[in-house]
RNA sequence: GGCCGGGUGGCCGAGUGGCUUAGGCAAGGGCCUGCAAAGCCCUGUACGCGGGUUCGAUUCCCGCUCCGGCCUCCA
């Protein structure tokens, strides 16, 4: 499989260490707020891929890391008057099941900073004896001076970034970033050969992603926005305790708010999760977010979830119907091609046109379906469904909803009274009162459709 | 100012030096239907601007322009 790789600059192979293994590496949220669709596109973005590694027979490491100590946590618990840890307890809680609304597998691990601070502790030692890293009252800084590839990542020439605001006063270089940051009072703090104080935000992941993937692992990824200085400076820790580390750099695009703006809290124009899913169902959600190519920016729209929710629904339509209609058929020949939907994939998570594929195979199945070629129709629509399996949109295995609820055979049975005084009403030619019978089913979102094996009924 | 990505038909969005249509949504016509619904078939409008290379460029090269991202926390 070929992926674009942010430091080269190029789509290339994804080479492997160990033949049939993937160890991947993605920066996680920061749980400091409750979750807004961005950080949803991350993590459908990089299911996608996860699936689609899973799906080509890989075994697959998937490590998401969890930041649940960082300034703006302290601050913002100590504004709510709670504990830092009770509130990245509860947000991190939000965030997972912001993933599961969606259907986001679980990564293989999915560590947290306090919980590999001896890990971290380490790592720092290691680059201060090596010279590398320098403690100045109680922080620890990194020289960046002293890595020669610094900038390779996100292609910055060190001499030409700008220069932060100056608190440098203990750096050495305005460039240094802190590796470890003394206490301040009412602050968490770990004890550590510099003094009680807590990790810088780049160092954790540098830590965990060799903690469970090895000094050298095949992929890291995240959003566009931590190309620099994140995985930079990451790169640069890395690098500087001689560690290979990643080996491929994966970003994925973000989401704009609707006007062409990226979506943060920072900028006050995100929609949560939770406010996304109230008007809009998971399915829908899910096809809007992942059927973008990952590195594309997606404009949080009215149109893009009323078109995703039309393309779904027109697959979900197919997918029961065909399925009803080969009920204990053997299959035949597919009138879809696996092989291209994987060459799709393959060629950089090609999913627009992986999704031409599948949608070409709906079209062809209801043709079959509307032939009476069952056989065919078999095969097709199983085909289609693996496809659909790799993007999570499966209505039958991902998204049971309308037909799987306890209600189900209730209504199922109200309906049928409706339905049968219709046929009766349709058998006499009264078309007055099987049209008004219709349009009450309708008023209460139940649609009826006269198909030759019978009348169907769904909800809308 | 530096670095990155992008401007494709009404909208979203792939792709390619000429060859066969991406795909979805929307629109128009037809078929099916008692009428619908669902579905199938058909139809149309494209490649930001200006140069260059080429027999031929939307697709390669140069310049311009517009949009977005990063250079500060951020998925």
């Amino acid at each position: 499989m070929r992926l674009y790789d942010t430091r080269t600059r190029v789509v290339r192979p994804l080479q492997l260490q160990r033949e049939g293994h993937v160890g991947i590496y993605v920066c996680g949220p920061t749980v400091q707020a409750r979750p807004h669709v961005g950080h949803l596109r991350s993590a459908v973005a990089l299911d996608v891929l996860h699936r689609w590694l899973l799906a080509s027979g890989l075994e697959v490491t998937f490590v998401r890391n969890v930041t649940d100590v960082d300034d703006k946590i302290i601050n913002d618990a100590q504004a709510n008057g709670e504990p830092w840890w009770a509130l990245s307890t509860r947000m991190t809680r939000a965030f997972t099941q912001a993933y599961d609304s969606v259907h986001v597998l679980p990564p293989t691990v999915e560590p947290r900073v306090t919980g590999h601070i001896p890990q971290i502790i380490a790592l720092i030692e290691l680059l201060v004896a090596n010279g590398t890293a320098y403690a100045s009252e109680g922080d620890v800084y990194l020289s960046v001076r002293s890595v020669p590839t610094y900038g390779e990542i996100s292609n910055q020439n060190p001499d030409a970034l700008r220069q932060g605001a100056a608190d440098a006063s203990l750096k050495r270089d305005p460039l240094d970033f802190a590796l470890w940051k003394s206490a301040k009072p009412d602050e968490p703090s770990w004890p550590s050969p510099w003094g009680p104080g807590r990790p810088g935000w780049h160092i954790e992941c540098s830590a965990m992603a060799v903690e469970y993937l090895g000094t050298t692992f095949d992929l890291h990824g995240g959003g566009l926005d931590l190309v620099f200085p994140h995985h930079e400076n990451e790169n640069a820790q890395s690098t500087a305790a001689g560690h290979g580390f990643a080996r491929h750099w994966l970003h994925h695009g973000l989401i704009t708010a609707a006007g062409g703006e990226k979506m943060s809290k920072s900028l006050g124009n995100s929609v949560l999760v939770t406010d996304a899913l109230e008007a809009t169902p998971p399915a829908v959600l899910r096809y809007a977010l992942g059927t973008s190519h990952y590195r594309s920016t997606v404009e949080w729209s009215d149109t893009v979830l009323s078109e995703s929710a039309a393309a779904y629904a027109r697959i979900e339509t197919f997918v029961r119907n065909a399925t009803e209609a080969v009920a204990g058929v053997e299959p035949g020949e597919s009138k879809v091609s696996w092989e291209e939907f994987a060459a799709a994939m393959d060629d950089d998570l090609n999913v627009s046109s992986a999704l031409a594929t599948i949608h070409n195979g709906v079209r062809a199945g209801n043709a079959l379906l509307a032939a009476g070629e069952l056989p065919a129709l078999a095969a097709t629509l199983a085909e289609v469904r693996r496809m659909l399996a790799v993007l999570c949109l499966d209505p039958v295995t991902d998204w049971p909803t309308s037909g799987s609820s306890e209600l189900t055979p209730v209504v199922d049975a109200l309906v049928q009274l409706a339905v049968e005084a219709r046929a009766d009403a349709r058998e006499r030619k009264d078309w007055t009162q099987a049209d008004a019978l219709r349009d009450r089913l309708a008023a209460a979102g139940i649609t009826l459709e006269d198909t030759a094996g019978g009348v169907r009924w769904r909800l809308t």
